[in-house]
DNA sequence: TCGCCTATGTGCGCTGGCAGACAGTAACGC
DNA sequence: GCGTTACTGTCTGCCAGCGCACATAGGCGA
């Protein structure tokens, strides 16, 4: 896989690759966006190539909640592929970077004449329900402390950095928890030297170390994805 | 619809639905019978007629808590539709009754030549994809009140009875609290003249009231629902 | 240089749910 | 009739996370 691509499009047989591509207008994603908002219609569809999206949702007067991430690994706007047209969650990008997209017409014309990108999306919409999954039990189980560390491992990955922007108000958003919580959870993952952060610049020490403090979720999605996807 | 047929089903154009029916198999689900495992590879699909299926996700050492609720208006196996052999969740039998089996084989056969059916369990996946995260909000934000009688109601609405066998210790492990929480919010059930129950025995006694007392995600699920396939 | 804004760190009292232990009681088998 | 088992109810102590309020500190513009 080249190493600057959306990794579903690279996993597309080279006629189908090149046929998605034509219709694929390169975009920059800038960081607070809402490229689609739960029950919208569709307007896009976004694989990211450096940059990634949250998926939020948002039940009552609740603050809004993070059950998803996509980056190079995915695509933001898979409900298409199952033949619903309305956005089930807030598409959030979450770090500015680079990303295809396309339109809906055009994008649901495609998959119609390609049974490869059909059954590759189809296995990511069966990533994306273990992921969501996933998070609802983590939510419940799982203490604020592994989950930021989990967290913070899933944006490297989708980010391909090792320093970004990220504040603890932005970080409490996402997890669902007061921001206290986060100050709490941070300050220990910087005394154990895993993580560095300063004014919203957050820079990950030690993965290894971070990886060990995260909850079995992060493993556990990846396994999944490398199954399915890898 | 017919009142005592599976709803998917039903929605079938009526040659495809015959076709459907022709490699289905009558079978009784028996109460705490698991159909298939997390992880394991999918043997059959369950299309619940008057039998009811619990999914469940399995992290850690934790114990299982439920994500998803199968009954007459949706299947089991539905990963199959995405074109994957391996279970992500675990279904537990959870009302006894009727349903239709179909083996794996005979079911990826019919899907490949049914487009109706393809489109039908596509939109199913969705319904499931968005039960999935409305559960992940519902763990993180709703207490044990609404969150029970919510789940009374999609039993009652699965079971297609006002009266069902239900321990609180089996309601404390689907809803992932401690027994003495149901209790606790049971009691308080019970006083307000909405549920009667004793010793394993549970009825509704005011369907009305138990929808106030029900957290929001109860008529959020069954809104989705009927949008997609109403 | 001063003031403002944003980001981070702390303290206090509260509460929902947890863990474990135990008591009462209906149902059932022998 | 009696013991066992299954189910429900209660108690005590504990803790993670909450809400609220406030204290510092870096950065930036006027």
């Amino acid at each position: 896989m080249a190493t600057n691509e959306n990794h579903l499009i690279e996993l597309l047989p080279r006629k189908d690759r090149l046929r998605l591509l034509d219709i694929c207008e390169p975009v920059q994603l800038v960081l607070g966006t809402v490229l689609c908002d739960s029950g919208q219609p569709t307007r896009h569809v976004y694989f990211p190539i450096d940059s990634f999206i949250s998926l939020l949702t948002l039940i009552d007067g609740e603050p809004a909640l993070e059950v998803g991430m996509v980056g190079r690994e995915g695509m933001a706007g898979s409900q298409l592929a199952l033949g619903v047209v309305v956005a089930p969650l807030r598409s959030l990008v979450q770090g500015s970077g680079a990303a295809w997209r396309i339109g809906t017409v055009a994008f649901r014309r495609e998959l119609a004449q390609s049974p490869a990108l059909q059954r590759i999306l189809n296995r990511y919409a069966y990533v994306l329900m273990t992921q969501l999954t996933t998070s609802a039990a983590c939510l419940r189980f799982h203490m604020i402390g592994p989950r930021l560390a989990r967290w913070l491992l899933m944006s490297q990955d989708r980010a391909h950095k090792d320093h970004f922007h990220m504040t603890q108000e932005f970080l409490a958003y996402m997890l669902g928890v007061r921001r206290v919580g986060i100050t709490a959870a941070a300050i220990d993952l910087q005394r154990r030297g895993l993580i560095e952060y300063s004014r919203g610049e957050l820079a990950v020490l030690d993965r290894k170390g971070l990886e060990a403090a995260a909850c079995s979720c992060y493993a556990a999605d990846r396994e999944t994805y490398a199954q399915l996807l890898g």
